[in-house]
DNA sequence: TATGAATGAGCCTTCATTCAT
DNA sequence: CATGAATGAAGGCTCATTCAT
């Protein structure tokens, strides 16, 4: 007989198995609407009955919150990592956007989610961690973008202006982009970085 | 006793009704979100029974239709009578700009909906008008993008790329522009501009 | 064509409802229990469309507190004036034993109700009024106990226990009560008063 | 190495850990409800994981009938040992009394369950056996009243109202007696008694 | 035109229960 | 014996919509 499995391997199992169902939620809702998908409809797409998932959410919401902190969370980690190993203010920026218009591409789900669902993130305390990832970023952004001013090496006179610009052109992305577009995610990171850049 | 008023004045008076009621309904979908809104809210919102608004739409999606319509066929009309006037490319592409970043902030709450139920656009007969719509703006805005590439005035070799990022741009104002912001809406138009244009 | 009835004809006509549907549910729930009954059990019960239901009360629970109201209410307001009435303590203790009694007998199905859900009434900020009501019977009771004691005509030296057992017996009789029983609600009332008054 | 216990000590540590059950489930069911209370939360409240209650009940309704059996059956024993034992009426009546009171109060929480559910009990085959059993206890009830009319000491003329009363002031107990109140067991019960009894 | 009442479908969620481990 | 995971049925409730008035 199979020896009951630890604790901690329960625990890896059910991350995992939650993560999964994360990433098939994204796709159903990117695909059909948050508020259109029914809970079973959901269940029925992931392959397992509806009240299934409540062991893995306590509800709904709680699972689009989990949509937006597996999109925000790695492109986080990614940012600082990129910004803190230093180098040239316009090249910083370059990869910076390398990196970001990279992740929105993989996660085109996770973004037409997070762009559709943002009067819901804007109230309520539950979002709270949301809102203040999107702001990690965003700063994160804004000194990049300080920074390549000071170096004047961007274009526009107006930083927030820059900014918001920067924000629609790359967020807007994961709208058009196909898997299998013409153009690779460098390739646009670079356009869109030539347009924010001098020269 | 009051005359019965006639046939035209009653239905000029139903017509400006049904264009506030648009117009309120913009307002409370871009708070509240679409779905989330029931239509007995909704109608309490607009200081009218929950019955009563069928009078004016015989449905809600249609409802949610005519904020498109409203929202995107002045646009149209104002694209149209504005390009056909001649002038230089980098001229009339600013042109563009201005009336159509202007009309963004002023139709913010119109855009907010729009873009939040974008899934729902994409599919169905009854979204056909204003995929159609939507479809003939970037067609006007590529023709002036066209125009302004071959006069060796844009800054991208790619000019879809350069659709895209200023539809991104664009569009992404309604989210952050507030109504007594710094910019205005010109000042936000150019600056849209300098990016995209050389010099 | 009939003209529109006046919002005070539409009160009363929706409280009248309101009263059938509270009677109604009492004999549901008396019979199947709250928790056991479902709101469309209930509403087929009741010959209605379970929204329906949700036009009358907010939730289910409030169709339970207004059972014990429509329970509770009457009672006192004949306790109240039968008490203000005056006339000899035992005469008096004697009346309301009869008006209470027959009360109890003629709301059977809610004394079960009241009976079965009390661990429910106990907590909870919504079951305030329905608990003060219970307090404000039992203060009166207590009160012509203490008279009749202070005139020296009841049995039992201690007047809390006193006040329990009749408490005990009398909420009881809902539980044994058969509409076409062999004792009416006076010679059970008068029965009650023989065991707790001398003589 | 331990040895294998052997079988009848196992079952023995079975049947002691299923009366902990009962008893928790009572403690529990008395103060939320036997319906309001899930079968996870019961479990939390007894340590133990949902489907181990499964080990030792077929069912949530099986616990039901459990309470009710841990309730009636000792109460059996003792009554039917008393009432066997002879002596004059008023004190075997008196002594029935206490017995009983004292049972009452000790299973306080089993009693508000029983009386709550005494909509459940009604029906249904698997209940017979308590309704047998408490049929049993009220035929115990009434021989002692019986017995106490020919002896001409009860005070009230019918005696089936007597066992009403009796039944009603006695099974109330549970719902005002605090375990550290103000009067013992065989104060109540004897108060009961004067109330019941002549002299 | 406008409204209060009504409806029935559907929603999210919870539950008692089962079972492999 | 005990547990975490899973299930399918059902629960209470809300909703968009209709209709007599």
């Amino acid at each position: 007989m199979a020896p009951r499995p630890e604790r901690a391997v329960l625990r890896e199992r059910y991350d995992r198995r939650r993560a999964q169902v994360v990433l098939g939620a994204a796709r159903v809702f990117a695909r059909s609407g948050y508020d259109q998908t029914s809970v079973p409809e959901l269940a029925d797409a992931l392959g397992m009955a509806a009240g299934a998932l409540y062991h893995y959410f306590g509800g709904k919401e709680e699972l689009l919150i989990a949509i937006c902190d597996q999109l925000m969370e790695p492109l986080l980690v990614q940012a600082r990592a990129l910004l803190a190993a230093g180098g040239p203010p316009a090249e910083r920026l370059r990869a910076l956007l390398r990196v970001w218009v990279a992740h929105v591409i993989e996660h085109r789900d996770h973004m037409l989610v997070f762009q559709q669902e943002r009067h819901v993130i804007e109230r309520g305390e539950q979002w709270a961690g949301v809102r203040e990832n999107r702001k990690r970023f965003e700063r994160l952004l804004d000194g990049a973008l300080r920074e390549a001013r000071e170096a004047r090496v961007t274009r526009l006179a107006d930083d927030r202006l820059l900014l918001s610009a920067l924000l629609g052109m790359v967020n807007h992305t994961a709208q058009w982009h196909r898997p299998r577009g013409r153009l690779s995610a460098e390739e646009i990171a670079d356009g869109y970085a030539e347009l924010v850049l001098k020269e």
